[in-house]
DNA sequence: AAGCGTCGTGAAAGCGGTTTCTCGCGTCTG
DNA sequence: CAGACGCGAGAAACCGCTTTCACGACGCTT
């Protein structure tokens, strides 16, 4: 018998009581309809023995933990730690926790990642940009009550929420070219992302209506230092104007492109995604499509608990990201 | 009966395997000696009913879940996301999951929400700055195994990993007063934080061992935005330098002052505390005590799990922030 | 060939709650 | 005044898994 720290059980308080654990149980669910003085009795010895229900137990009676899973590719990312802020945030009013899990470094295991902690809650956000679709597609029945971010399929019954970065990227490639820039360069994300993808297919369709705009591609990744390093990459393309995967490529690149003796905005227009928090603090403060994460990370709770109480199908959510004009971006320099 | 998704039970894979649930139990942890084909016949009959076993009824016989909380108290601070980021990642190496909780809105309720979710895992890491001496030690006792993160008392039986505030805050005073600094301001963090007063102390420490120095205070908080509010206040003080409670502030009081036109560091010099992901990449880059808060995190969860391990009781550990001289500060204007 | 280990497996008792079902008792009604 | 009814509370089953204990069968010794 080990020894449990200080909480009692039930049977101990219903002893003290001297009352069946049934009747504690009612009591501290507030279900019990009988005589006050009985209620008011096992209300007093569960104060005294320092009583408090053991959620494992419950969990397990009731068939629900009150505890959802949110699963992100890496919580390094300043990205995802809003949505999990907003998330947490919003799932603990209803009486929820939230169990984080950081897909980072296994990839491949992220579907056992996925199934091992769906067990030990009611339901999972799930966050994974690179899963395979067919992985995803046979992984989504084994999670229900299950919401997507930033995956939609037809094939997925799971409400998604999005962010549309196809007309996110537009806008920001829109607001270049009114400012004259012709030849730029998207600076792409991490190879598998589906939101690299997405971003990839707006500029492809903003080339089509824009033909006088040179669009180039070079590889990044997702982070600064990704950003830092392709700085002599884009430097010699010679183009006016960069789109970056996201803020933190954009942060890097203007600081290697600094390195460089090349200026933003003068000799280059850099562009973020996300509007980060510090966006506007950087120098120059950045343009960017400013996405509201923690909103999404709020509104994917309110789904996940739509579906927890059996609501019916609410449908997908997209975001329309808000192109945000600041000081890394101007007029190209006159040849 | 409601459906269970997709993970049938122990007692339906051992009817499944003409077994007893017992067999199936020993074969699924490995712990099952007898014939290779009854072992085989089981591990069939789970593959073919896609079970994987319930933790939450694991959890419950063994007495143990596997999970672990981490209680901060701002999810959206940067620094906590750090942390959390560090511990998340160093527990999942250790087949643990971390469940977040995220005390912003409710000091009052601080307490009952430690003790809450306490009741879901194995230990917890409570970082809670602003909880009242008293009420901590009474908490710590339920709590246990825990680990306190910049929290220490002789009264409290529990490892505490913590940030040498004071003499970080005196190396960055060190630092200005070398280039030359004498009027100084200490833009203070929030009333009850316990790591403000640690600053002021250590501030408090300095100007005795200088005591050609002036220091003022003036109260700031712990956020961008509380930084950019003191701008006025700073410049009426007509200190050359400041020394804001973390980058946060810093940040957000260098923005503040450029729209009152101070320049950092020309009219001022601006140090943080923290060294964020982002601080070498303000304009000016900013001149901060660096702290190790990944490795604080992972840290933490190193010591946690030595307690769950049921070893002795591990010593505390203080992190030493490192002083990084970056670009915000300089040596005053000649008067 | 009888006795004694050993080995492989199952029965059953928890883990700490919840909930249905039941039962005893007091009260209302005809 | 007897029977129905309602109400308060307990007994017991159950949630799904682990683990101790027991037991039958087999093989070994003498």
């Amino acid at each position: 018998m080990s020894k449990r720290t200080g909480s009692a059980t039930i049977a101990e308080v219903a002893e003290h009581a001297g009352v069946s654990p049934a009747t504690v149980s009612r009591v501290m669910n507030g279900r019990f309809v009988g005589e006050p003085a009985v209620a008011e009795r096992v209300r007093a010895s569960a104060r005294e023995l320092s009583y408090s229900p053991s959620h494992l137990a419950r969990s397990l009676a009731l068939g629900r933990t009150k505890a959802v899973a949110f699963l992100v590719p890496d919580l390094a990312n300043p990205t995802f730690q809003e949505m999990l802020s907003g998330f947490s945030k919003a799932a603990a009013r209803d009486g929820y926790r939230a169990l984080v899990a950081d897909s980072a470094e296994s990839a491949t295991e992220e579907a056992a990642l996925a199934a091992e902690i769906r067990h030990r809650c009611d339901a999972v956000v799930l966050c994974a940009p690179r899963m395979p679709e067919a992985e995803l597609i046979k992984l989504a029945a084994e999670l229900q009550p299950l919401v997507l971010i930033n995956r939609t399929s037809g094939r997925i019954t799971a409400p998604s929420l999005s962010i549309d970065y196809q007309s996110g990227v537009q806008n920001l490639a829109g607001h270049l070219y009114e400012l004259g820039h012709r030849h730029i360069v998207f600076a792409e994300g991490p190879e598998e992302s589906a939101s690299n993808s997405y971003r990839v297919r707006g500029l492809d369709e903003f080339c089509r209506a824009a033909p006088d705009v040179r669009l180039e591609r070079v590889r990044a990744g997702a982070t600064i230092e990704s950003g830092f390093a392709i700085a002599d990459a884009v430097r010699v393309t010679g183009a006016t104007a960069v789109i970056a995967f996201n803020d933190l490529v954009a942060v890097g690149l203007i600081n290697g492109l600094a390195e460089l003796g090349v200026s933003v905005p003068g000799d280059v227009s850099v562009t973020g995604f996300d509007d980060i928090p510090f966006a506007r603090f950087f120098t120059p403060s950045l343009t960017t499509a400013s996405v509201p994460h923690v909103e999404l990370g709020a509104e994917a709770w309110l789904r996940l608990n739509s579906l927890i109480e059996g609501e019916s199908r609410s449908f997908d959510l997209t975001f329309q990201p808000r192109l945000e004009a600041r000081g890394s971006t101007a007029a190209p320099r006159r040849p």
